[in-house]
DNA sequence: GAAAACCATGTAGGAACGCTGAATGATTGA
DNA sequence: TCAATCATTCAGCGTTCCTACATGGTTTTC
């Protein structure tokens, strides 16, 4: 409805080069071109110059996004209007979030919205965070439950619209006769001695766990690199050292660790939040969608309060 | 840049047929109900209904024109802000005005522009009042000057800006010889027994003299019709009757008229609007227009002045 | 009350638009 | 220096979208 080349645009903007635009669209490098020297061509100004091998944006066509992202937002309101009116909601809903939030959060939602819309068809897609953002940019999902991290986009990006769900405390992972094994809590600090095992570097989950040692005063002296909880799990009750888990994370329960609860002002916890594009929230089934995701953190954060009493 | 078949819904809104709609848009009936047809599918909604052989809007269609007529004001901001960007400005910046307007305020505007702006090409169209909202609308033109009337769009359509110029005063035009020629000023109330010279009909003008009789409290006998200057001055010169002329009109000189000011709370005036685009007010090149008409309007207003006094 | 005028919409054909794929030139990193 | 990466151009082709004509229904007119 918004001329495609505007998305175009927003897309070398945020990707930096027209191969990586063209990919998230799903259109080759040649085609984002030629409508972006078009698109220049009509409007009288340059968009793009060349730097290096790449493009870089000048400063009319940064202007223009401002509007564009205002122009998209304003489309996605019309379309979340025009939605509720029609009686029965059809077409699709893609909802996608980081493997945490997948498990626990997105099943519940998707069998709320087949029971209350049969008739649209409910997708889910598991993702990393970063990757989550541009599913929704790209239009190839309606809402993402990611972790607030510092490289995701800001909370004020026109683009998006981000709202708190919850926050999910943080335990320690401990081998069973390790000497906080007992404690009840335990302060971040006074690991900073041990053995870490972290997620291997570049994911969303190393970033949380030095984000959240460095926060706590110290680097951690990593021992070992996990992906996965239950590789992470394993290498903790062999006792080879001690590991940051999310209070939602499960495992199969072969390993012998113990979970101790994070103390601190604030408790150490990541921050889930909900994005949808800009303006879309008011759609009947994304607003059911919501309100079922939010029902669903509600009740887990009830249980987690239950856990730590 | 927004969808064409946005603006071809908002035609067929403000016109109420398709066929009309297609008229205004240069395009076959035809295509206008296809592409609707096929709008109406993309969305999921039913926007047309038919009416007998015309169609109505439903009420989603209502709901999607609202915020099509911000997403078009968006845009016209997003031009008129890539317009600043240009070193010099180029393409095509039509004005159109009624007759009086089109020969005392454009003419100066048109000059200025082009001395300014030497590579814009600067066109002018003589029309009637509601054409000119038509011309605007349908992006024809880009800037015009009009009259306040009842049957102009509404000062808060979002679809337009339309801003204040300035009031022009009424003058009563009578024969030399005739009973009120001496006085200095005449209220229109002393008039109603006169017999009365007036455009024809259908004309804005015909309205502006109807209705500043109807607020003087009296309905005009009428003895003749004509639409021009000149034809009504004529009249008035053989004695047959009164006529209203704004303050601007001119004519050619021949005929022996007496021109006297009315007076009044308010002084019975025509009030004068530009009228452009929600949203395109900000390009430099309209800025420069509108500036152009702002101040020879001004300088109207003070020759009236000084003939008045 | 029948005919004419008006209006929306459907179908078929043709023009224009927009995409793909391969080729080119330029830059960066190994 | 060679390979990889990136933007851009050109030719070709499929899709989209408009026009012209025809149809069916409604309103107005004589």
């Amino acid at each position: 409805m918004i001329d495609q080349r505007l998305q175009m645009l927003r897309m070398v903007a945020h990707h930096g080069t027209v191969t990586a635009a063209a990919e998230a669209l799903r259109y080759t490098p040649s085609a984002v071109s030629q409508q972006l020297k078009q698109l220049s061509r009509e409007l009288g100004v340059v968009l793009l110059e060349p730097e290096g091998r790449q493009v870089r944006l000048t400063s009319a066509a940064r202007s223009l996004l401002r509007h564009a992202d205002t122009l998209f937002a304003e489309w996605e309101r019309a379309r979340a209007e025009l939605a509720r009116h029609v009686d029965e909601p059809s077409g699709a809903l893609t909802m996608c979030g980081f493997s945490t939030a997948a498990a626990a959060l997105l099943p519940p939602a998707v069998a709320g919205l087949r029971d209350r819309f049969p008739r649209v068809r409910v997708e889910t897609i598991e993702a990393e965070p970063s990757e989550c953002y541009e599913l929704v940019f790209a239009g190839r999902a309606d809402l993402a439950v990611v972790l607030l991290t510092p490289t995701t986009p800001s909370l004020s990006d026109p683009r998006f619209d981000q709202r708190r769900l919850f926050d999910e405390p943080l335990d320690l992972l401990v081998h069973p006769e390790h000497r906080l094994a007992e404690h009840a809590t335990v302060s971040l600090a006074e690991t900073a001695e041990e053995a870490w095992i972290v997620a291997r570097p570049g994911t969303t989950y190393h970033q949380l766990t030095m984000a959240s040692c460095a926060s706590a005063g110290f680097t951690p002296n990593v021992a070992h690199y996990a992906n996965e909880w239950e590789t992470g799990t394993a290498l903790v009750a062999h006792g080879f050292g001690v590991a940051l888990v999310s209070r939602l994370a499960r495992w199969s329960g072969q390993h012998s660790v113990v979970r101790i609860p994070l103390r601190g002002d604030p408790i150490p916890a990541r921050r889930i939040l909900a994005v949808t594009r800009a303006g879309a929230g008011t759609s009947p089934t994304l607003d059911h969608a919501l309100g079922m995701i939010g029902a669903t953190a509600e009740e887990l954060i009830g249980a987690m309060a239950d856990q730590r009493g």
